[in-house]
DNA sequence: AGAAGACTAGACTGATCGGTCTAGTGATGA
DNA sequence: TCATCACTAGACCGATCAGTCTAGTCTTCT
């Protein structure tokens, strides 16, 4: 259980944190190698392409994060508004643990690069793919299917926007603000 | 009127472009050099820092045209509503004009580079900025200043996520959405 | 005319970039 | 025992990076 984490996981979870804090173009394949503590033959050996296929996969796994938080949040969630609220509640914790506010925690990481269209057409799959996730539970808690979708739209729009001005005042109460700012005072 | 732009001016306008299209990161002082027309000494006599300073003197060019939006926007609005509006569709257009999404209009192009803090703090000046502009006609507007001020925020955050989601999509439409989702459809 | 300072010009430097390449090492199966 | 193959290891490559430095060209003031 405790057991080491394989090269290709170490790999994929240095790059993640480094995208994160410093960008594609930020940050060096000899300091990817360096928090990794793996040689550059065995980057190139389980990813081809190098830097780029690593920065597709570290998108891949931060997509899979956001949605399995989305799912703790509203899994148990009895309206919309307490899966919402609970999501922000998470993130904000989560900014706060990142040091607050190297990070980017989406898709900042996504936009750089040479190989630009191959990056955008990842990041658009990972928005979908969050954005599918929230509507499916809108649904679940009532809502007709393009309602849902608005919706659900409309809550990732304003946690991109929060989370960049949580980053740029390097403090996360905006993001738990949230809430109140999309649906009005809570109500109960 | 039609004179020559100044060997500065011209730095930064170049500048601005390449960041919001690359990044800090990504672009490199030549291609801002020859893009400017500008050879290398010129650069560092009117910016002796560098690239650090040029990619401050870009945000507050930046943040300067944004207000620019807002004032346009908001000067003649019969409402706030009808402010926000006509904002999201400038921004739109301008969107559409610059070739569709390899621009981060605001200020993604500050977090990344070497001097972490010293772009932060300028990129925080600059949201304090424009969600001041917007504020400032939310009261003449009629709100009280908190209402204001709380309103002009929420408006930025989802204006940046939307511009984020934009992007990533190449695609507009989202921006023009923002008042309904932020205000309901709209009633006249 | 001549000195001074603002500005242009680009060759040059050392460091670092992403990526390639050859040489191993260690486990598996015949 | 030996071949195979997945994987590790890091020296090495040309390109490019931001930044420095010296030289030269204007403009302006005296």
């Amino acid at each position: 259980m405790t057991e080491e984490a394989s090269t290709k996981d170490r790999l994929v979870q240095a790059a993640t944190r480094l995208f994160r804090q410093r960008g594609y173009d930020g940050t060096g394949l000899s300091e990817i190698l360096a928090e990794a503590g793996v040689p550059k033959g065995s980057l190139y050996h389980h990813f081809p392409e190098g830097k780029a296929d690593l920065a597709c996969a570290a998108a891949d796994w931060t997509a899979g994060e956001i949605v399995r938080v989305i799912d703790d949040s509203f899994h148990a969630a009895p309206d919309w508004r307490h899966g919402v609220t609970t999501f922000c509640y998470k993130m904000a914790k989560l900014f706060d643990i990142l040091n607050s506010a190297d990070a980017c925690p989406i898709f900042g990481l996504m936009f750089d690069g040479p190989d630009q269209a191959r990056f955008r057409i990842h990041a658009e799959a990972a928005f979908t793919r969050i954005i599918a996730g929230a509507s499916h539970y809108a649904q679940t808690l009532g809502m007709p299917p393009d309602t849902a979708h608005d919706m659900a739209e409309t809550f990732i729009i304003g946690f991109q926007g929060g989370w960049t001005l949580a980053r740029v005042r390097r403090n996360s109460d905006v993001l738990r603000s949230l809430p109140t700012r999309l649906y009005g005072p809570a109500s109960a």
